[in-house]
DNA sequence: CGCCGTGTTGACTATTCTCAACCCAGGTGG
DNA sequence: CCACCTGGGTTGAGAATAGTCAACACGGCG
């Protein structure tokens, strides 16, 4: 089932016209490699874009050279919107895996939201959620040291992957490379290396060639401290 | 004038309908005195509220007992819109200052999203500007350290109190304590005092009793590396 | 006068960063 | 098939940043 769909069904209840009126006005635009900018911080874009499959980042530069990714989506993510305020996105958007992405033509959102009320609230609840998280990243970053802040991410992602129908049982595997984990946590890379050290030694997650495999979720969420809660996910698998 | 009805204005062209709708719609609330706490973790409210003067903290708790404020509201800011989707509260909310507050019922707020695509797009403005400064935010804690992050922080309210008409001139008092700002920048109230001292020296802020007053705000913001463009507040003084 | 809430300062500790060396796997060219 | 290169990841050492604890200063107020 249509990611897009799936998670606009959870965020409001659709009928049928509805969810035919988003299907269609949803262009299926591209594939972007892994490391691809999708927007550019000084665009000014005409769309507003979704994740179809893969992660997007959008991150932010600070003028010392630093990097700090500022939100992870994923499938069914709508990214974006905030471009119904602004005159010039102040950040990047990039594909931190190959990814599926596509668009929703600014003008065509803007008839669906006034037409279509119950699409407007999944808008509107969508964009919410999201400011959810980053709240939460927040208290992340600003509270929790080494190690429990790193779990705390490998939770997140596994219930949100787990949400939007990505995974089965408890058997995950994070794709992302340690520098890019750095980009999220606020570390250093090699901090990030000393934090996976110690969940590993904790016997938490495990390596795979490329990325994490957790082990024990439960842990993790003992570790970290973890409530989903603020995923806002109700109660659907 | 109605900071409320301004700050919608600067979001959204409005016309007298939809002005006087909105004004209809807010219901005068109470006084709130500093320290008072507005919606509690774990309430489920059944409308809005706005900001009519002061300041209001959101603040999230993590277990080992510290608090993070996440989001700073003051005159004209909507907060809580989140309990659009939320079940439950995961914060609270909290004057600063003595403040008046404002309310909007949940299914007026309904009503005048569905019926003035106006407001709607106004109110979803608001949301999205919300977001940009929370993720600025995170930039500022996750990458800038010590006295550079407080000073960021002085930077933005004084754009924010500005734009909503509070400050003629650059003469502008802080009025928060030290421990208040700990809890927005994530520092230790020691750290928060070291920080002080240390934009005091540099000459940028002074001292006047209870709170700071910014001595040279071009200073500040060359210090902090500051740029409003995520503020989103066009060119309206 | 003494108390209380805030802010300041010092000493010590913990966390995190930077720099540098090194390891290892995968790919490339000879 | 092997030498080499390259991009991560790991590890160690030392420095910078921030937290904790404790003592003290200071003003407002009973």
């Amino acid at each position: 089932m249509d990611p897009v769909l799936r998670r606009f069904r959870h965020y409001f209840p659709l009928n049928a016209e509805d969810a035919q009126a988003l299907t269609a006005a949803v262009v299926r635009a591209r594939h972007v490699a892994a490391g691809e900018r999708i927007v550019h911080e000084g665009e000014r874009p005409d769309h507003i874009n979704l994740v179809l499959s893969g992660f997007i980042a959008r991150v932010k530069t600070v003028p010392e050279g630093h990097n700090q990714i500022t939100s992870l989506y994923l499938d069914g993510d709508v990214f974006d919107l905030r471009m119904y305020v602004l005159r010039q996105m102040d950040h990047t958007l990039t594909a931190i895996s190959p990814a599926r992405i596509g668009y929703i033509p600014r003008d065509q959102l803007l008839r669906l939201a006034d037409q279509r009320p119950n699409l407007q609230r999944a808008f509107w609840a969508a964009a919410l959620v999201n400011e959810s998280i980053l709240a939460e990243w927040l208290v992340n970053i600003g509270r929790r040291r080494g190690p429990e802040r790193l779990a705390h991410l490998i939770c997140e992602i596994f219930w949100r992957l787990r949400a939007v129908g990505r995974l089965q049982g408890t058997d995950f595997a994070l794709p992302f490379r340690q520098g890019e984990i750095a980009e999220m946590l606020a570390f250093s890379p090699v901090h990030v290396s000393r934090a996976v050290g110690r969940l590993r030694r904790e016997g938490l997650v495990a390596e795979s060639g490329p990325g994490l495999v957790v082990r024990d979720l439960a842990g993790l969420q003992r570790f970290a401290g973890f409530d989903p809660a603020y995923l806002h996910l109700s109660n659907d698998a």
